[in-house]
DNA sequence: AGCACGCCGACT
DNA sequence: GTCGGCGTGCTC
């Protein structure tokens, strides 16, 4: 007789090396997929069941799966993703569906909701609160109570009161949905000739297969209304569509967009959501009740049953690389997903990343370039300032041309923004008597004055501390000077060289969430005139009367020896430049270097993009880097500098020589120390067509393991050499 | 990841 | 004398 097998494999969410074996006991049923409870040495974690068990497990140490959740199994999509984003990234596979199963009340049945209904009979006594909530219900229908007390303006307890009394009856109504489903139908916008082409292009991908566009397209073409369309399609077709955003481009004006074109709000995922929130989205998305969801990276884990679109707005944003714990990058594991789930992918940048567009170029993915749909709105005018030419007074940060600019601009009744990529008020701050430079403690870092909160601050493990009015080491007063700028210090000087301009600061600090969003709705009205802000204002905010942009320090970005510096310098100058003359007027952009002839300045000030993607292309596939090679950085990290070091040399030593493999390091890392550990690199280099994750995990398992405070962290495809 | 077990320092 | 610090090992 077959019988189902009693032995199967479970995935815990716990970092192990692979599934461990359950038994199923009599009666449970469960498949590829199900959501389970096991018990895990002293305790009960969750699991997914994997399939059948690969290893014996001797019977005796073989214990029960507790229970199943009541919920739809995970898509054999999901779990392949998951497989594959832990070998990619070297993160055990536990770890990564802990990215899936991030919410346990998700898991139990959703609480119904209490309500309330009028019965026949008439409550003894009547009072004024009691009528007031028998007239609301006069008409019959149930209501639930909460909205019932909001309506009535009356306390729970009166409303418990009338049900003792009978004149109330209980329910409990099935929970609402999370979101109205959208409707494709509802609002389909009026496309351009360019948009419909692009919406042409993209529907060329089938929609029932994997395949990836790339909408590249400045600000104000009108890509969100060609991705719109495509979601609508995928709608149509009865699949579910993810849109992906970097979280800080996840704004109200998004969502309302997305409720005007279909008719109601997506459901969100990001990280300011409550853990109801969380539990009743991620149970919409499982059940399928949810068909369409904006999110930011880490949506790209929800457990969707029929997904059939992938949209990665900004797709060049370096906020989709995960930098803790499993390290993944939401768009090429994006790509990933969309090729188990049979799925389309839409990337859409006004500047794409190097690896889209030379995907795009290789005839990988459909490209789709799209103009400004404003015939008058013009690039900016970009020009660069020679600050060795140029430069400011000393102990100030705009050019004298630059503030000839802003004045001119101000006179003709327009807005002018100055742009420093940098928050805080100084970068260094030093004793004049005895050179001391305050660092932090904990990493190699200069603390960063923070004035208008009065502290100084590491920004990179939140240290911080009272700015000292002596010097800490010297003891010296009044010795302390700040070096350098930052945004609060260009706020200062704008002060006092613009005293009639009214200013305003937007930086991440300056305030709430709520706060700052207030704020960019009095700039978009006009009731600022200079604008002083950090990256913050580079992302997608329309600023009609916006015609000047600074940007006081070009070339912050391009120091470090990060493959991918130039691209990223190229992103946000174009983005933040880009915010000078939107519509109408022609805007006018200053850059502040001392290198006016880096190839990237030079591109920007040409409106040459092709030269900078020519001229970067050109530079990766000299170096072998990415998207023409591969690297893997191997971060050893203690709390002595000398054994994280050893162990480095250790790790190098016992590298398997491999035909295209280079080896870098051992070297301290660019931040040496960060939070008391001493940090060394190691880089590994491969060709395109290398398994590099491969070759890492085999290096690992036949080297010494770390012991003590010794750590190994990998990171494949890294972007940042921090 | 958690959690227990086990081996060395300071102190209710 | 113990309490507790973290380093090590194990979980089907």
């Amino acid at each position: 007789m077959l019988i189902a097998p009693d032995i199967v494999a479970v995935m815990v969410g716990v970092a192990v090396e692979g599934p461990y074996s359950y038994r199923v006991p009599h009666g449970m049923d469960v498949r590829r997929g199900s959501i389970v409870a096991v018990p895990l040495g002293p305790r009960l974690v969750f699991g997914v069941v994997w399939g059948e068990p690969k290893d014996q497990v001797a019977h005796n140490r073989l214990r029960d799966i507790a229970h199943v959740y009541d919920v739809p199994p995970l898509s054999e999509e999901l779990l392949r993703t998951i497989d594959w984003v832990a070998r990619y990234t070297l993160a055990p596979p536990g770890m990564v569906l802990r990215g899936v199963l991030r919410s346990s009340e998700a898991l139990d049945p959703e609480k119904p909701v209490t309500a309330y209904r009028r019965t026949e009979t008439v409550p003894d006594r009547m009072t004024d609160a009691r009528a007031r909530v028998l007239e609301l219900l006069a008409d019959g229908q149930a209501w639930p109570k909460t909205a019932l007390v909001g309506a009535s303006g009356v306390s729970p307890s009166v409303i418990e009161g009338l049900e003792r009394s009978g004149a109330l009856e209980r329910l409990a109504l099935p929970a609402p949905p999370v979101v109205m489903p959208p409707d494709p139908e509802a609002a389909p916008a009026a496309l351009s000739p360019d948009q419909q082409g692009a919406l042409d292009t993209i529907r060329t991908l089938s929609a029932d297969a994997f395949g990836v566009a790339l909408l590249d397209g400045v600000t104000g073409s009108g890509k969100t209304e060609v991705f719109f369309e495509t979601v609508a399609d995928t709608l149509r077709a009865g699949r579910q569509a993810l849109i992906l955003m970097p979280e800080i481009a996840l704004t109200h004006a998004f969502l309302d967009r997305f409720a005007r074109r279909f008719g109601a709000r997506p459901a969100e995922w990001h990280s300011g959501m409550t853990p109801i929130q969380r539990a009743r989205t991620w149970r919409g998305v499982i059940e399928g009740k949810v068909r369409a969801v904006v999110g930011a990276r880490s949506s790209l884990f929800l457990p969707f049953r029929e997904l059939g679109l992938i949209v990665l707005d900004e797709e060049h944003d370096g906020a989709y690389k995960q930098a803790e714990g499993v390290n993944y990058h939401a768009r090429d594991m994006a790509v990933v997903r969309a090729r188990f789930a049979e799925a389309r992918v839409v990337l859409a940048s006004a500047t794409p990343s190097v690896e889209s567009r030379n995907n795009a170029d290789q005839g990988r993915y459909a490209y789709v370039r799209m103009a400004s749909r404003f015939a008058e709105a013009r690039l900016p005018d970009i020009n660069a300032l020679d600050m060795r030419e140029d430069p400011p007074e000393p102990g100030q940060w705009i050019a004298p041309r630059l503030a000839r600019e802003v004045f001119a601009t101000l006179d003709r009744g327009e807005q002018a923004l100055l742009f420093l990529n940098r928050r805080g008020y100084a970068p260094l701050t030093l004793c004049k008597q005895c050179g001391h430079q305050y660092q932090c403690p904990d990493c190699s870092t200069w603390l960063v004055e923070h004035r208008f909160r009065g502290v100084l601050m590491c920004h990179h493990c939140g240290h911080e501390q009272k700015t000292p009015v002596n010097c800490g080491a010297c003891g010296a007063e009044k010795s302390l000077v700040p070096i350098g700028p930052g945004i609060e210090r260009v706020a200062e000087e704008a002060a006092l060289r613009f005293p009639d301009a009214r200013r305003v600061i937007l930086s991440s600090d300056m305030g709430s969430n709520a706060q700052l969003r207030e704020r960019f709705v009095e700039v978009a009205r006009g009731d600022y005139d200079l604008i002083i802000g950090t990256q913050l204002v580079a992302k997608g905010h329309h600023f009609e009367k916006l015609t000047l942009v600074g940007v006081l320090d070009a070339d912050l970005g391009l120091a470090h020896g990060d493959p991918r510096a130039a691209e990223k310098t190229f992103q946000i100058l174009t983005q933040v430049t880009g915010r000078a003359g939107r519509v109408g007027r022609s805007g006018r952009a200053f850059l502040q270097t001392y290198h006016p002839h880096h190839p990237v300045m030079e591109a920007l000030v040409k409106a040459d993009r092709e030269a900078f993607y020519a001229h970067e292309v050109a530079a990766r596939r000299e170096g072998g880097l990415p998207p023409f090679g591969r690297l893997a950085a191997l971060v050893v990290s203690a709390s002595e500098h000398d054994v994280a070091m050893a162990h480095a040399k250790r790790l190098l030593a016992q590298a398997p020589a491999a035909e295209g493999l280079r080896l870098f390091g051992p070297a301290d890392a660019p931040l040496a120390m960060i939070r008391g550990r001493h940090r060394v690199r190691l880089l590994a280099q491969s060709p395109r067509d290398f398994d590099l994750s491969g070759y890492v995990r085999f290096w690992l398992t036949g080297a010494d393991r770390p012991t003590g405070n010794l750590k190994v962290q990998v990171d494949i495809d890294p972007q940042s050499f921090f």
